[in-house]
DNA sequence: GGCATATCTGGGACCGCTTCCAGCCTGACG
DNA sequence: CGTCAGGCTGGAAGCGGTCCCAGATATGCC
């Protein structure tokens, strides 16, 4: 059967419901919102006509009526497409929508890459499409924090950007991380140590560049040498030659990201190097790549759902008016066979 | 300095700039909507007042005149979390952003796991929260279709659901890719080649079996052995052994997803197989994994953010009313090492 | 029984925009 | 110069709810 495209229904009206359970159309919103003031025989007769009518009130005029859109959105910056491919993302978006499965708010997620994408965050914004706003994956002085902290809503981010310390934010103990996988590799016995970065460009690449030196220099070690490298496996790849080259007795290293460690682990044995034997690794994250590499990856576990629900919760505090402290998750080293 | 929650900011509303251009609403919303009918003097008063206030219309209160929400879901189908995190569904996403950002709509992501999820769904598409649907990841008789079937509202499936023939869908042409890899086989001298399906509760399953049958029939070949995956990993693994178990002589394997083969790979090479010299392994999707295995893996590779992208196209042509024809999805085989 | 108090009720004013419509003005034409 | 067909215009009625408030009804107390 030839069949029209799916119009949507017409639904029945808050009106149409009152009229039928025979009182005001303030009576049944009374009803609908539970507010007090209202007789059983009331009750009764609305919630009836409810039920036979399969009423269920219009979002779009309520969000009008109460300023609130029920929805909040998830913004994602990125330039290259695929590094929302990353699992840390779909990470996030599972913890996010765990925690929102309990509240009656949606997810709108914004892929705000290019300028067409950044406009159109901003219009969202501004036109109040949202009730509130969380933020990942910012560098430097990402354009996405100008935008959102112009529109004055509130607004959670996912770690902290690098040119302001936004008041509420969720994120990782990267810092302490990078420690724990230093103080492996030093308790191993390891003294040429050395660490592929992340961009230094970001507060993540940062923070676990400064645990690693932190925990060097706790013990009396000096940093061995550095890298900096992109977060991916060719840009650990290519920082791993460069050490190689440059630091060829090297015995440890800390890799800012799984990723990363991934990269260099290839380098390595291409090289000939045996790890761990001959080179330990730890790697940072534990998402999913560092169980499938060859050895597998010892590695600092960062939970990205309980970042992806924290910031959840911080934001529906947020819209409720409250005031919740930030919030910086505890990460932990698993033991693999690299290092 | 200790800063209040950040509150929304009172935008200026049509009314206003309409008092401060000397007209009359309906003229100020004329200008902005490029309504005709308005005169050179008008426009420029209105639009010279929308710039000093920085005047933005307001979502919601347009939505509820018009009738359009300005938002489309994309509701995902998953019992476990994690397997959310598979990059298929990234891809798609970065589809359906990179084609939604032509438009001047929004996506909402859901997933809608649980009975919980599934209601916040039903609700939300019968408060008219959304203009459209694109729903992914449909086994046998999800009851994601139910819902979506039911609330009338422009619909583009992601694949076929088993149940039934859904007016608007698009996918990838798996039995013809399926069919592409078989014939590769074959074209190698393979003649004992066998398949790991995916679910057989799926069409996806289904069809790139089928696609498989077709290939070995069509060549005077019996389909050699077949068992069943689940599309991951370690289902794949386990289906591999059974295989090598009830048919240690097979030659070659179509693994109906890259997953299972890398799964397959790792038995085979344990079982001291060489791939491809012993077993020649095809599998499906290439979506990152099928270069990372070793040895990289020869596949059939779909386009997945075409997918997203395409469905995308289609629901926005719904909405406006016409009546797009379904889409297949072309796929090509990939060589790589390991066939 | 009278009066204060608490509970319930419906009317109506919003929320901010779109859109229909009747009235006005203009210019063109006969 | 009268008439008619336009283009412009603003008023007002909507979209479908929430919520304040004044009035009506029920309860408690002396």
């Amino acid at each position: 059967m030839a069949m029209a495209a799916q119009r949507p229904r017409r639904q029945p009206t808050l009106d149409e419901v009152a009229e039928r359970a025979g009182v005001s159309r303030s009576a049944a919103s009374r009803v609908i919102n539970k507010a007090p003031h209202v007789s059983r025989a009331t009750r009764d007769a609305v919630e009836r006509a409810i039920k036979e009518m399969g009423y269920l009130p219009n979002r779009t005029a309520r969000a009008l009526a109460t300023q609130r859109t029920g929805i909040v959105a998830l913004a994602v910056s990125h330039d290259d497409p695929e590094l929302f491919a990353d699992p840390f993302f779909a990470q996030v978006i599972v913890g996010v929508s765990a925690a929102l499965e309990e509240t009656d708010l949606h997810l709108l997620l914004c892929l705000a890459s290019s300028g067409r994408g950044r406009s159109r965050l901003t219009n969202l914004l501004h036109t109040r499409g949202v009730d509130g706003i969380m933020l990942m994956a910012l560098h430097g002085d990402d354009p996405l924090t100008h935008i959102v902290r112009r529109a004055g809503l509130p607004t959670v981010y996912g770690g902290r950007p690098l040119d302001f310390e936004p008041q509420w934010y969720v994120e990782s103990d990267n810092v302490g991380g990078a420690r724990l996988a230093t103080d492996h590799l030093i308790s191993l016995g390891r003294t040429r140590i050395v660490t592929i970065t992340g961009p230094m460009s970001t507060d993540v690449g940062r923070a676990r560049h400064r645990g690693y030196r932190e925990a060097m220099i706790m013990t009396g070690l000096t940093p061995y040498a550095t890298a900096e490298g992109d977060f991916t496996e060719t840009g650990g790849a290519a920082a791993m030659k460069s050490l190689l080259d440059s630091h060829p007795d090297l015995d440890a290293i800390f890799a800012a990201s799984d990723n990363m460690a991934a990269g260099a682990l290839r380098v390595l044995l291409d090289a000939g190097r045996s790890v761990p034997a001959d080179v330990a690794v730890v790697g940072f994250d534990d998402l999913g790549i560092a169980e499938r590499t060859d050895p597998p990856l010892t590695t600092v576990h960062q939970s990205v759902q309980a970042l992806g629900q924290e910031m959840t919760r911080m934001l529906v505090e947020l819209i409720a008016g409250h005031e919740p402290p930030s919030l910086i998750l505890p990460t932990k080293l698993v033991l693999r066979d690299s290092a």
